[in-house]
DNA sequence: AAACAATACGAACGGTCGTGCTATCTTCAT
DNA sequence: ATGAAGATAGCACGACCGTTCGTATTGTTT
């Protein structure tokens, strides 16, 4: 029986901090993000914040590995759940588009933003956001082999991932820039097509 | 015999903070973009930089429309003088890439980048991003509607055109996120799986 | 009860930001 | 030659940034 009372209350509100976080990072980016306003919008004082992360990059890390767990809820893990090859494609697909029309983060996919925003520049900030990024590339490219070798569709499976992926996250992009749904529905037109059966 | 040498010492001056600050922008976001950096980096006064422009939002726009002066001549205006149709389609896509691996900018494609930055921000900034975005994804789909109007291709021409656009977008995001250039290699070969005669 | 640990706060720090005001210098028009 | 117009510099401002410090509060341990 652990559950120290102190550190269950800082967990506590490290988690109302981070919750809050990656909903401003998703719009404003993670430089976006600033210790006096999190500590404003949610009345805390902005030395306590700080204290709970130590420094601003600890916060960035900490924001994106809340964000990743969110996303993995979200897409990855039901997904996994689905039987491999094929189905399992079309369920990260669908996921994937759910999880950003449905706009889990105000900003459109998480992923999408910090990784835009951090790709050219080095530290632990852009290690992590590849490192995430990396991850779930690898799950659609390891489906996809899957479903290749199950015979479910006939392609090159490195390309076909790659090709999932970029439809999703065009999506993504043309659909918060714009408005509109017009974007998702292309993407499912051009997933459907990729996925016909062998 | 215009020339009035007042006004040619503020533009020169003008291009040459601009010509950095599409760089800088392109690294860091529009939003990282700042009067007293640019001053210090070009060895001017951060009043006459600001005084060139008049505020920060207005850098910011002239920043967009720089950037876009360069993209269109890389970009753009040489696969417009492209015979129509297919080959135009294909300049295009091999412009964008080259434009892209190339480092034209050097955090590489500055509207990804920026588009991902302001994409879910209201204001003048948004609405000029978007319209550049915009005007190219209009050029790619008016392109690939001549293609199989022509038939070059057989396809859906709003698909095909997302769906390159796509392909490029993805291969720049991986390809500056986490180095080298297997991405690149990965598009073109989408491409040209989307782009096989009819 | 006493000693310790963690959260949380308020005030202050040095720094940078965007933005004004004012003055100087260059170029043009008369 | 004189004066207006534009470019550029210097200086100061208020706001916000991340960070540090001292301290009160709450909870645990002995």
């Amino acid at each position: 029986m652990p559950a120290d009372g102190r550190l269950a209350r800082g967990d506590a509100t490290r988690r109302v901090v981070l919750r809050r976080a990656v909903d401003v990072a998703s719009v404003d980016g993670l430089d976006g993000l600033s210790l006096g306003r999190l500590a404003t919008e949610l009345e805390l004082s902005k030395s306590g914040v700080f204290a709970l992360f130590g420094s601003k990059e600890e916060l960035q890390l900490a924001t994106i590995e809340a964000a990743l767990e969110i996303f993995r809820s979200y897409v990855v893990t039901p997904a996994a759940a689905v039987s491999p090859g094929l189905p399992r494609l079309r369920a990260i697909c669908e996921n994937w588009l759910d999880y950003s029309e449905k706009r889990v983060f105000p900003g459109g996919c998480f992923f999408f933003n910090v990784g835009a925003e951090f790709d050219a520049r080095p530290g632990r900030v852009h290690d992590a956001v590849a490192a995430a990024s990396g991850s779930f590339a690898a799950f659609i490219r390891e489906t996809a082999v899957e479903a290749v070798a199950l015979g479910h569709v006939d392609a090159d499976p490195e390309v076909l991932a790659f090709e999932l992926h970029a439809l999703g996250r065009a999506a993504n992009a043309d659909a918060v820039l714009n408005g509109g749904t017009r974007a998702y529905a292309l993407a499912r037109r051009a997933m459907n097509a990729r996925l016909a059966g062998a």
